[in-house]
DNA sequence: TGGAAAACATGACGATCAGCATGTAAGTTC
DNA sequence: GAACTTACATGCTGATCGTCATGTTTTCCA
């Protein structure tokens, strides 16, 4: 815990406005988005209300800020992930277990909140988009280093594919399905996008 | 419109019941969970908040009741698709686009609403559960008909996939993602389906 | 045909919501 | 160290929420 006392201006307000943005993630995952409020959101940060009033114009802003604030955490953390990796052939399963991971965390969780209420709220949609998007292309980036030799065009395939199924399975899995079968789900889609590896690469179309 | 006038107690119980239920469909797919409200329930039945006190004792059962609505008619709508499809070898391409087509629906965009609400919901979780379950299986069985001589291992792997891959795409798409990409992603998804299914088929394991 | 019961409407209740107005403490500047 | 600005706290307001108590209409049954 960083001391109270003797805190200049700017370290008081950066301290406080994260404090309330992972007040708000965790509320977010913690009682999902329909029962997120600025007053719960306060009571987990231990400020008050005025506070996010003063950092805030409106509780949009607020959740807009914590958009932002959620993807450079999830940034972060697909980057601690990757320095792990093996980069090369192999990595093609590796990469995939690394995205399954990063999009079944409390972070994506919490992503998924702010992503369903945003269809219906056309201000969130908008703080939303370009940020998810970027994070995509990021990530791509990463990935396809990792990914090796693999034609751009197939990786970028395996790679959304990758996404999009891993949501699904995060969906799934966080409304209590089976755990075995997405295990099975997994591992049965690693052992096809390395035969499509395999395919892309010896003969390449 | 059906007549106001003479009818049965039966028949007018069931009408105002099926009136809510449709309206909290709509509820959820125009504005959301998060501002469902019974006051905009009502409003768009037609009725007053009496009418929901009657028949349901709280707004729980409302949503637990629109969670059976809605996979019956889910369960309809997909019933309706499967009749008009060809039984066979060349199916899975065709039963890839009906899942996505189900799953891309207005009435999925409210189930996932109604899913992500029950992740931090216990009571709403625990009606969602079992007739997800009981459609997910239906559904299956329903597939693996139109899959012809695809063995059910198999079968079932690539169906999983196919609506684990279908739910993160309607997630995409409910966000304003690109179409296009989810066409392509849709197509080389299914040109690997078939792909799958004329190894499993020519060299069964 | 008239009373019982079901279906539905109306209005009010306490609780909670987001936003604002105002007060107080901490840090900055000169 | 005193004026000033920033950071935050406290308390209120109107609106809306879900729920309930009570009235009114419609169907049913004998």
């Amino acid at each position: 815990m960083t001391s109270t006392a003797h805190r200049t201006q700017a370290q008081r307000r950066e301290q406080t406005r994260t404090a309330l943005l992972d007040a708000t993630i965790d509320c977010l995952v913690d009682v999902g988005y329909a029962r997120t409020s600025v007053q719960e959101i306060c009571a987990r940060a231990g400020v008050s209300k005025g506070a996010v009033q003063h950092h805030f114009t409106a509780k949009a802003e607020l959740m807009a800020a914590a958009v932002e604030h959620l993807t450079t955490k999830l940034r972060h953390q697909l980057a601690a992930s990757l320095d792990e990796l093996p980069s090369g052939g192999t990595g093609v399963a590796a990469a995939i277990d690394l995205l399954w991971t990063g999009y079944s965390g409390t972070l994506s969780t919490a992503v998924t909140e702010l992503w369903v209420a945003a269809r219906t709220d056309p201000e969130l949609r908008a703080a939303i988009r370009p940020v998810d998007r970027a994070l995509g292309r990021a990530t791509l980036e990463h990935v396809t280093q990792v990914a090796g030799e693999l034609p751009p065009e197939r990786a970028e395939m395996l790679f959304w594919l990758t996404v999009n199924l891993t949501r699904g399975l995060a969906l799934d899995a966080e409304l209590g399905g089976d755990p075995n079968r997405r295990r099975q789900l997994l591992e049965e889609w690693k052992r096809i996008a390395v035969l499509l590896y395999q395919d892309a690469t010896t003969a390449p179309s």
